[in-house]
DNA sequence: GTAATAAATGAATGCCGTTCATTTTGTGGC
DNA sequence: GCCACAAAATGAACGGCATTCATTTATTAC
């Protein structure tokens, strides 16, 4: 009968005995919230309500919301999987990195613009893939000065075919002016749907012709 | 001595005499917004601002700022050089045309995510552009079931390399961790600062492995 | 013990896209 | 030529967002 405790049993001000938040809860949590309401979800308020604190207390943990997303890039990031570099031929190896790749991604494109322009520096999940990669490259061959040129060209591929996953079905549907591009709507339809994913189509084509033409140029 | 008119000259409410506002001058003032202040300027406010509106009044004319984004994008489509696909040969047309495609799209990454996901009815100068590259693969002999895979696997190259561009240089820089990837760090810096621009390396590794590659495919 | 620091709350700020009531003007039908 | 309606402007809101700040409490270092 007491009177103790709201319903809620929300925190009273000052700092609690015990630690409530950490660079790891943040994450997880983050990564949660983007589970299950996508990167629309992701706020600041969402994420403090899910940690059953209030907003202004992440910031205690992290500069901005820029360095929350830093956290989940390297967490996703981890879920790439790179073994096959460890024994697999090359191109083995470069063919299932890059569809981990681009499938992990495909789930997680607003972060792509995230990072494509930050420094790797604090992102051990991503060095460590990189540094997988690597050593792939040199097993194989590589010299190198034509390593991470290469690989940046890969990611560049990947990156971008990974927006194309997200992409609609008719996204090349011209519409009423499609009588004005004869030649384009007509190579759209005879595309059509027998193939299973047109974007799968398109990355595999795009995949061998740089696994193909990768080759070749370290031949010269 | 009148008291009619102030400094600035306010519009007062109401429909005004002769149109203030169209779909071309929103974009232009778009466009002009994004090449002095960049994306981030890019707010209704300062849209309507330069427009001498109220930012409600471009309401009237566009549903969303996705909308204005939109014509954005295709205006600035309409800056690919594709005139190769004419005349020149496969290889040389696809060498200039991304080149360009990537030079335009690299000073407006933003609008990359919102093209990779966008139907391109209504975008006259986007289809401009496919049925020119269409045009071109059917001249060099590729079939036309093939001819719309192999442009998504080049765009999807391309938009990828456009986000590079803008990456800072020491992207790969792995600070306190590196000797932990001694591999990777001894890779990164061998590569070194030689070369003119590491993107634009990337970019032509990258680009004429595409090249090959796609040929030889074509081949069987 | 006491001072400094860390970590929480909650109120407030400023920007952003967007909506709405209102006002004025052009336009099409009689 | 009038009149109803649609179009296009204003300006005042709104809700959501990331972020900041004063305040309170607890831990830690000396």
């Amino acid at each position: 009968m007491g009177t103790v405790g709201s319903p809620v049993s929300r925190r009273r001000a000052g700092r609690p005995p015990r630690g409530v938040l950490s660079r790891d809860l943040i994450t997880d949590a983050a990564l949660g919230l983007i589970a299950s309401q996508g990167y629309e979800g992701l706020t600041m308020a969402a994420l403090a309500h899910r940690l059953r604190v209030a907003p202004s207390a992440l910031y205690n943990h992290a500069e901005s919301k820029q360095e929350v997303l830093r956290w989940v890039e390297d967490q996703v990031m981890a879920q790439v999987d790179f073994s096959d570099f460890a024994e697999a031929p090359w191109d083995e190896a470069v063919r299932s990195w890059a569809w981990s790749y681009r499938g992990v991604f495909a789930a997680h494109a607003p972060l792509i613009s995230v990072i494509a322009v930050l420094p790797v520096t604090g992102a051990p999940e991503t060095l460590a893939m990189y540094e997988a990669v690597t050593q792939g490259f040199l097993r194989a061959g590589w010299p190198e000065d034509r390593i991470i040129p290469a690989i940046v060209a890969l990611e560049s591929f990947i990156f971008g075919s990974a927006f194309d996953v997200a992409a609609p079905e008719d996204i090349f549907e011209s519409g009423s002016l499609g009588p004005d591009y004869p030649l384009f709507t007509a190579a759209v339809r005879v595309r059509g749907s027998s193939q299973a994913d047109s974007a799968d189509a398109a990355f595999t084509i795009g995949l061998e012709a740089l696994i193909i033409g990768l080759k070749a140029q370290l031949a010269t």
